[in-house]
DNA sequence: ATGTCATTTCTTGCATACAATAGGATTGAC
DNA sequence: GTCAATCCTATTGTATGCAAGAAATGACAT
């Protein structure tokens, strides 16, 4: 969204804090101890209450009134919609980017898109995840409109877990990278109607499975100790 | 997004301050003196300093590194931009709400109609605003995509103030009026090709044209104060 | 054993205190 | 009179202190 100058412990501590929410180090609804985690980070309170307001901001946490920051992943549901917002500000990216790609552009997609092929060959599924993120990311940027571009970062950051699930799944992995090659042929052949179908397909298709996963997910992540709340929660 | 608790001095502060930058207030660039608002407010630096936080986040201000926090008006460009993407945005609610509506959710829409065209026809542009957005929020929950609904409450905030600059373009109210009538009829027909070009032009119009009203908006709100900047802002 | 209520402890929310830095004012050299 | 170096002040960033509210504990009654 914006680069913030960081070299406030404050923005430090949010930085390293949503690193580990959106690597699942903590369950859903943990509480974020105050005391512990100032002792941990070696500082007050204080900057870490400021850290907690950020992170309530982007909806990673939720402050109840006098009760504390609690770690908040979205229900099952919220995924799926959320999915389903992503799918369309790619699309829109994608769009954009059609109209206006120039050939740095092409070329940056194009390594990305060989950093794909490579972690693919070798069944590396982070190296995947990093290299996936990379080809979106630069399709966020060609699209030319910058707020977009920091939109789409946002959300996908979000949905940053939820994301590498996909590629656990059998033959995802190879069924992204194709639709990666389609995408990026229509980028380069300027065609905004295929790229726009294209991408919108790419990532509903996760938001459409997303049910299958959602048992898979309990257990690798949920089962770190959330218990079941107010309403079901993946 | 989410309803925060609001009982704390914080939130309180934090609304207050949206509320007052987003209504023109403070001029662009403004430094929000944390110890003079401190005093405004009758409470001490700690809660200011959380809003602030909070006010970064949305993008509504500026934290520089020892420097404070300072209200960040977006360029002419980012205005554009942002437009852009609440076009697809709202055309993406307007599409889901085609496919889901409800008898209930008919009848509310068409009442804040009728509002609209009260407004109109009394020439009251704050009560065509008022009544806009009661017509675009209904939609954007009949979209039955909460996080949708959310994200597109976020964007329209966000662009208030550039959207009532607009009802004040000749005829503009008009020409919005006419344009709500055409998205409620394609609501209640259910045709969700409509619904979406209709809502698209409605918005990408007030992008489209904003150029027309950077030097009008420069005299209303900017001369508040403003100085040049880095860039231009409008 | 279970439920209720009072008491205690813990934690948050805010205020205040202190330390570090940025920017301007001041001084002095040329 | 201009420029540079230095000092001073204002303001931020962080730590700590304190009061109010929530949860935990335990006594007591049912």
């Amino acid at each position: 969204m914006q680069d913030i100058p960081l070299d406030r412990r404050t923005d430090q501590i949010r930085e390293a804090l949503e690193e580990m929410i959106v690597e699942g180090h903590f369950p859903d609804g943990a509480r974020l101890d105050e005391v512990r985690l100032a002792e941990q980070f070696h500082v007050s309170r204080t900057p870490l209450r400021e850290a907690f307001q950020s992170l309530a901001a982007s909806g990673l946490v939720e402050l109840r009134l006098r009760r504390g920051a609690f770690v908040k992943f979205p229900a099952l549901e919220d995924v799926i919609e959320m999915f389903d917002v992503m799918a369309e500000i790619e699309a829109m990216c994608g769009r954009y980017a059609a109209r206006r790609m120039t050939p740095e552009a092409e070329a940056e997609i194009a390594a990305a898109l060989v950093g794909c092929e490579t972690a693919f060959a070798a069944d590396d599924f982070d190296g995947y995840y990093r290299a996936n993120h990379e080809f979106h990311a630069l399709i966020y940027r060609a699209s030319g409109n910058r707020f977009l571009a920091g939109e789409a970062e946002r959300l996908h950051r979000r949905l940053k877990p939820f994301r590498r699930l996909q590629l656990r799944l059998r033959g995802r992995m190879r069924e992204s990278l194709k639709e990666h090659r389609l995408i990026f042929d229509a980028l380069v052949a300027g065609d905004e109607a295929a790229v726009t179908a294209q991408m919108r397909a790419h990532i509903a298709v996760q938001g459409d499975r997303f049910n299958d996963l959602a048992a898979q997910y309990r257990r690798s992540i949920g089962a770190a100790g959330a218990r079941q709340r107010d309403r079901e929660r993946v």
